[in-house]
DNA sequence: GGCGTCGGTGACAATAACGCACCGCTGATG
DNA sequence: CATCAGCGGTGCGTTATTGTCACCGACGCC
């Protein structure tokens, strides 16, 4: 681990939840020497990574990332080629879209079109999704390397959100094998008890998952052939938004979701 | 410069020119060796802050961009709460209006709104606004601690646009000390010969400058009457923009502006 | 073949980071 | 009002990380 690794590992303590965060409280998070913490944070504040309340001195993420999110989504467009096949298949089905980005070793709902209807599965913009409860994570796991999947996972237990949740990443993994085979993730009430998702996987050019299509119902409205004929939608059009994309679609899976027709 | 400076310091290679970057490239732009700025690179993965594309080899800008953004935006929105003053602005006028932002060192138009008339002066999202060439940017340094506009100009000579721009940075602060008493700075072909611009300053809860509301107009109606109104309007807006991000307007500058009327 | 450049590796000397003790300040508590 | 714990931040000797240089195989060009 460089310092760099360290320093930059202090964002990840930003979430919405905890979006300013004090010097001491870095260290007791990081288990870094306040020392330590203090300079590596000069380091983001120079870049414009971080910036720091003067009345309260804590610190907060700094504007550089909006710099940065434009230029990259400028020379590299993402959340524009992709958003509007999640707005097609919110549509289409009258369920809520979401699609999950994988960067960091964490997979966020970068995408989100809700269900038009009042009755709807609401996700938020930034949503962790985590890997082993929720149909996005599992797509992802199912169509990473095996080896990728065991160390994103860890060593168990998993968190449980409710009594549906699987802890143990052995079971994790053997769901997810079926996933592979069948082209698309299933999850029913392992991180919402009352929601039925699907998710298929987003290719890069490099033939590796790095997003994920997912269709999120609520249960009464997820009986069995809707949650089949949902499958087969995100996985086309998963397969589709992989092309906008410019990314590879590995063989194997054009010919798993040619034959779910 | 400690090591973090100088991996954050890579990013600052990319731009909308320069959107992918090779490692001996880095390493030529950066002055470090190669085997350091790999290093860095890698560490810059790992985080997600740059991709590598699997088949060129060459770096870009990476995904944790989007996510860290959403999140700043989201705890402590900006473009969010400044947009609407753009907005307004150039509709009033009719004209182009900007809100140069600044970050680690540099002011970029963050905010466009683009003026509904035919001819228009175009300024691109993301547009660098050099300091001493710009409405924006001497706006910044006039209203800036002197000592930090002096270290922002650096020595000088500064980068002729064309045949109106400044090039001693003495000159370009005293007339800063102008600007300052004025409430407002004023650009006639400093950047580009046919466009006169400008541009009030938006102060953060600390009352320190940190973006700018910016106004360009082809130089064909910008006559001195309208330029004059132009000030006081970015002005007013700016301040009104200052409050509403809950920004600290220094009382000195309150009471220049409304003494423009 | 010979050359220049590419991305990347390995190892040793040089240097910057770690981690401790400590500072002054502030706000809560008795 | 004195005490005390916690805060953000500093200074410095020890130690681990970084800078530097030589070198690798691969590719494209002449």
């Amino acid at each position: 681990m460089t310092t760099v690794d360290k320093a930059l590992s202090l964002l990840e303590y930003f979430s919405d939840l905890r979006p300013e965060i004090g010097l001491s409280e870095f260290a007791r998070l990081s288990g870094f020497d306040k020392s330590a913490a203090l300079r590596m944070l000069g380091a983001l504040v120079r870049a414009g990574f971080v910036e720091q309340d003067a009345q309260s001195r804590k610190y907060r993420l700094g504007r550089s990332f909006l710099r940065f999110a434009r230029m990259r989504e400028e020379a590299f467009p993402m959340t524009q080629v992709l958003h509007p096949f999640a707005e097609r298949i919110a549509v289409q089905t009258g369920e809520t879209c979401h699609i999950g980005v994988f960067s960091a070793g964490t997979l966020a709902a970068g995408i989100v079109v809700l269900s038009p209807q009042s009755n709807r599965v609401h996700v938020a913009q930034g949503l962790n999704l985590p890997f082993h409860a929720t149909a996005s994570g599992l797509c992802f796991l199912a169509f990473s390397e095996p080896e990728e999947a065991r160390r994103l996972l860890g060593e168990g237990p998993l968190e449980k959100y409710n009594a549906a949740t699987m802890t143990d990443p052995k079971q994790v993994l053997s769901e997810c094998q079926r996933f592979r085979a069948q082209g698309f993730s299933l999850s029913a009430a392992n991180f919402d008890p009352d929601v039925k998702s699907v998710a298929a996987p987003i290719f890069d050019a490099d033939g590796r998952v790095f997003a994920t299509l997912a269709l999120a119902a609520p249960m009464i409205r997820a009986h069995d052939s809707a949650t089949i004929e949902n499958g087969r939608l995100v996985c086309a059009a998963a397969m589709e938004a992989t092309k906008a994309f410019a990314g590879d679609v590995p063989g194997w899976y054009a010919q798993i979701v040619t034959s779910l027709d």
